[in-house]
DNA sequence: ATCGGATAGATAATCGATTATTAGTGCTAT
DNA sequence: ATAGCACTAATAATCGATTATCTATCCGAT
């Protein structure tokens, strides 16, 4: 019985389109404001404007590019505003989601937790290859972290939110990406692995509004082209 | 001088597919788990499967359809599961955008909220036209309230997640709502209004969680009462 | 009679070409 | 010189047709 072998190559094409165009997005090859353009991106993955088109509409409705009306797309210039509301939602929601998450979680979901974390610890930030960004293995390691902690709330609606959330977040930060010196992220994560597994969801509440805190004050400065003459 | 008329006629066409196919959706035209298939669509709208496809996508992308590898569109068929998670979120996430649209709101905002209350209370919630489902005019004063009572926190990214979650619960109920009988929806908005232009947070939130844990569960009194089946 | 494979029809996915808009460029008239 | 208008090159939007995939039906072997 041989069933979906994991081969990639047997896809639709305007999915895999969409998933290069996404990491190509998220991965910053394209500076913000970039024009996406249909034929350009159409004669590099050798096929049909119809597909790309197809892609660049759902990059789009995930908040990764900008629609122009007959004017074409174009990589999404965040300004430090922008950034800004997005940490704000993110203050806002993330911790609700983890005390329903501590409240409902099952050993399974602690056994996910301390898996997350632990893979986490050990990926090194940084690696020489990826300048001055942190690591691609990392950044997935990040993520699946955070996660995987909301993820005891078994609520989908919730955690695509975060989801989305997540993304616009990262890819903001990609284009202010300085580095928060002092700050010792690693602690942060372990204070709140041990709050949750601990079902101190106040703690852990506070810990990430904090560590989310932490995060949108240490990027400062323009992102993008838009002006951000914000207070 | 001729300025912006506000003919539609001069639109993208794929947006205006787009419009209808979403509208067409919400207004319950199909039924969960009817196909929507490319073709018929482009015949009925006179447009090209590229147009239709577009919209489609993006209809997917909001969540109101499904999009089955190889095997096309379809409505997506909600179950009493996926409604209850929708509005799980929305109780989750609601009272604490209320609570800082309550902090941060100015005159302007206070404005708006009376007039959208106003509007809604004057805005017949059935019409004969409309069979059992509530007006069209009423739903969108709903919708109005609703938003209006959360724009104060002037986050856009909060409240595109409000819009999101809102669409999604307003799909899910056309299919599913038992209707309630017994509720007073109009003395719950009233107070919701009350409590915000009072600024007071605490009771704001807790009148909008039970206007929402009401609209999910059924139940027609009794605030501190069951939550919903879940265990 | 039933299971399985072959076949035909329907529909999804993709393509190549056409039309419509926009942004430049240069020319002309003040 | 410069504002304004044709003209052109680029590219976005749309279309009509082609290819690939699924679904259902029919037929033959057990």
């Amino acid at each position: 019985m041989t069933q979906t072998p994991p081969s990639p190559g047997k896809q639709m094409l305007s999915e895999q389109v969409y998933e290069h165009l996404r990491n190509a997005i998220m991965r910053g090859d394209y500076a913000p404001g970039d024009a996406l353009k249909p034929q350009d991106l159409a004669k590099e993955q050798g096929v049909s404007l119809a597909i790309v088109r197809e892609a660049l509409v759902r990059v789009v409705g995930e908040g990764l590019a900008d629609r122009l009306p007959n004017r074409g797309f174009a990589v999404p210039a965040f300004s430090d505003r922008r950034w800004q509301e997005i940490a704000e939602a993110r203050r806002s929601i993330e911790p609700v989601v983890l005390r329903l998450s501590i409240e409902r979680g099952d050993v399974d979901w602690e056994a996910r937790v301390r898996a997350a974390h632990h893979r986490l610890a050990r990926t090194p930030a940084y690696v020489p290859e990826e300048g001055e960004h942190y690591s691609s293995a990392w950044s997935e390691a990040h993520r699946l972290f955070h996660r995987t902690l909301l993820e005891g709330c078994g609520n989908p609606v919730l955690l695509e939110t975060f989801d989305r959330l997540w993304t616009a977040s990262e890819l903001a930060r990609r284009w202010s990406a300085q580095r928060n010196p002092g700050r010792d992220t690693i602690a942060e994560h372990r204070r709140l692995e041990e709050a949750a597994l601990a079902r101190d969801a106040d703690t852990a509440a506070e810990v990430l509004a904090h560590h989310l805190t932490l995060t949108a004050t240490g990027l400062t400065g323009r992102i993008g082209g838009a002006p951000a003459g914000e207070a």
